[in-house]
DNA sequence: TTGTAAGCGTTATCAA
DNA sequence: TTGATAACGCTTACAA
C-alpha cells in the first residue's frame, strides 16, 4: 500500500504538505500542489482512511438498520439514502437487528438511519444520551439528537377517502391491521371522513387483519356471507387488499363491478393488479433521512418530527360511479 | 468516548493488559480477566475500530456493490450477504457504482462482492493486480483474486424444457432477451432440448426482446397475427412473460388454456400471476458469495468459478396435456 | 510557502 | 502474568 510518505518522498515535499493538498487547504504553492496531485495519481494513491479517521474522530460513514427484507420498497429507501450519502462523500453501512448496538458507536459511524421496529426505545434513548444522532423512521420519539420522519398516514388515508366519496360510494368496510400508530391514524381518518360527510357506518362492517394476504382472503370470505355487500372494502394496506381481492374473484365476485377494493403502501403486486392505493414516496423519505441526518452530524440540532405526505394512487379496482340523484 | 486507557487505569492494569483480554488472549490471569471484563461492562467501553485496523491492518469489513435498485431480488441477496457477514463479525459496506472505487481498496474494505454490471472488467483487473479479494456475480472472469459465481442458466432452461416436453408441449415459441451470457446459455438450453426430442422449430416462432414488459407485449401482438398460435411461448425472463400474457389476455386468448407462458427468475409479479418459471436461490447465494469471500481473505485462494442451480417452479401459466395417441 | 513533530487509540514486541 | 514502548498513517500546530 502506498502511503503519504511514499507520495511525500517523489513529490519532494513533506507529508504535511501533501497533506494539505489533499485536503484543499490554501497554504501551498500552485507549483508544488499540481506536482503533488500528479504523482498521487501516478501512484495511484489512496489515503488509509483508519489513519485519517483516528487522527479526525471523524469516519464519515453513516448506518442504516433494518431487518425485514420482505419488504421490497425497502430497497427504494437504501437508494435514497445511498445517493444522498455518497454525494456528500459518506459511506453506507448496513445491518440488521444483530450488528445494531455495536455499529452504534461513534468510533464506528457519525449516525444512523433507523428503520427496525425491534430496536427498542430504550437503546434509542441510551444512544440519545451519548450524544450520537440518528433518524428514526415510522416511529414517534422525542429526544435530543434523534429525530422522527413518519409517514402522514392521516392526511393521505383522509385524501383516498374524499376521493371515494367523491366518486359516489357511500356502503363502506373496512379492515385493520395489527395496532400501533399508523394502523390508527389510518383508522381515524377512515371514520372522521364517513362522520364529516354523515355517512353511516356499520360496526358489523370493521374487520380486523393483520396486514397479511391471508387476513385479506379470511376476511372476504366473511364478508360475502352477508346479505348486502358494501360498495368498497377500504384495507389498511395493499396485502390485505390484494388477499380480499383474490378471494372476492375465486367466488366470482367481480372488482370492481360488483364492489370495489384499495389499499395501501403502493406495493409491486398493488401495481400488477392495478389496485387504487395510497403510494409512499420511499426513495424520497430514504434521500431526505440522510440529508437530516448530516445536517445534525454536522451540528443543526434540528430534532423536530418530520411528516411524509402519501399520495392516493387510484386505478382500476374503484370506479368514479354516476351518482344518483 | 471512554478507551482502553479509562478502563486500564480504572481496573489497575496497564492497557497492553486490557488489550489481551479483549482480544481473548491466554497470557492473563483470570482474576484480572474478570476484573477487566467488568470494568470494560460498567463503562460501556467500546474499542475505537480506527485505532485497531490502524494496527492491525484489517478492517473487518466487506463491499457490497451494485446499483440496479428496480430488481427487488438484490434485497435477497444483501439479506444473505449481511447474514454470514455479521456471523463472522465483518461489517458490511453497501455502495453504488458511483462509490466503488474509491471503497475497494484494502485501506478501507478487506474484498468485495461485486453485482454491477457497469463495473468495467480492466478495473477489476487492476484491483486483481492488487490482490484485492473480490466475488463477481453474474459475470465469469478468471483471474487470481476474483472468483465469479454465477446462476447455471443452461441447466435450469434445460429442466424446464425437459418438464415441458414430458407435458405433451410440442410447438414452441420463443422470445430471446439484450445478448449476453445468460440469454445465450438459455436459448441454446431450449434449442438443444428440442433437437435432442426432434422437435422441430420454426423460426418464424423466434423473437428477440430486450427483457422488459413491452417486448413481451409486443411480440405477444406479433404472435397473434400468425394463422396457429404454438402450444406455448417460452420467455427468456419473467418481465417478458407477463408482457405477453397480458397482450394474450387482451385480446380475449386465455392463458393457459389457448397458450401457455414460462419465464424465468421468478420476480414477485410472476408469483402474483402464478407464471411458471425458474426460480433464482438469491439468498442462498448472497450468503455463499460472502462466504467464499471471506475464506479468500483468509487466504483461501479458492478462484475457480461456481455455478449456483436455480430450480423449475411450475405453476398455473403452464399444464399437463394429455398426450394424444 | 514549507517542514518538524506530536498525537489520535490500538496492538505487538520484548523485557521484567 | 504483566507492563513499557514503539509503531500503524494521518493531520495540525507551530516553527522556519
Amino acid at each position: 500500500m502506498v502511503k503519504i510518505k511514499d507520495v511525500a518522498e517523489r513529490a519532494q515535499v513533506s507529508p504535511a504538505t501533501v497533506s494539505n493538498v489533499l485536503n484543499g487547504r490554501s497554504n501551498v504553492g500552485e507549483e508544488t500542489r499540481q506536482r503533488v496531485l500528479e504523482i498521487c495519481k501516478e501512484l495511484d494513491y489512496q489515503p488509509n482512511l483508519s489513519g485519517k479517521s483516528l487522527k479526525t474522530g471523524d469516519n464519515h460513514t453513516i448506518l442504516f438498520n433494518f431487518s425485514d427484507f420482505d419488504r421490497e420498497f425497502y430497497l427504494k429507501i437504501i437508494q435514497g439514502i445511498s445517493d444522498y450519502a455518497y454525494s456528500k462523500d459518506y459511506a453506507l453501512l448496513i445491518c440488521t437487528s444483530k450488528g445494531s448496538e455495536k455499529y452504534m458507536n461513534k468510533t464506528f459511524t457519525s449516525g444512523c438511519i433507523m428503520l427496525e421496529g425491534k430496536c427498542s426505545n430504550s437503546l434509542l434513548m441510551r444512544k440519545s444520551a451519548e450524544k450520537y444522532p440518528m433518524i428514526i423512521l415510522d416511529r414517534v420519539i422525542e429526544a435530543p439528537y434523534l429525530k422522527s420522519l413518519v409517514i402522514d398516514n392521516y392526511s393521505a388515508q383522509r385524501e383516498l377517502m374524499e376521493e371515494l366519496i367523491r366518486a359516489g360510494y357511500r356502503k363502506f368496510a373496512y379492515i385493520s391491521g395489527v395496532d400501533g400508530e399508523d394502523t390508527q391514524q389510518r383508522y381515524r381518518a377512515f371514520r372522521d371522513a364517513l362522520d364529516e360527510h354523515q355517512i353511516e357506518f356499520k360496526r358489523e362492517n370493521y374487520f380486523s387483519g393483520d396486514y397479511r394476504e391471508k387476513s385479506g382472503y379470511r376476511i372476504a370470505k366473511l364478508l360475502m356471507l352477508s346479505e348486502n355487500l358494501p360498495d368498497i372494502l377500504v384495507c389498511a394496506n395493499d396485502n390485505m387488499a390484494i388477499g380480499a381481492i383474490k378471494a372476492f374473484r375465486a367466488e366470482g365476485i367481480r372488482v370492481p363491478e360488483d364492489i370495489s377494493v384499495c389499499g395501501f403502501d403502493d406495493t409491486e403486486a398493488a401495481k400488477m393488479l392495478e389496485l387504487t392505493t395510497v403510494t409512499i414516496p420511499n426513495y424520497e423519505r430514504g434521500y431526505l433521512a440522510a440529508q437530516y441526518l448530516l445536517e445534525n452530524i454536522d451540528g443543526a440540532e434540528n430534532y423536530d418530527t418530520f411528516r411524509i405526505s402519501a399520495k392516493v394512487k387510484w386505478r382500476k379496482t374503484t370506479v368514479r360511479k354516476a351518482i344518483d340523484g
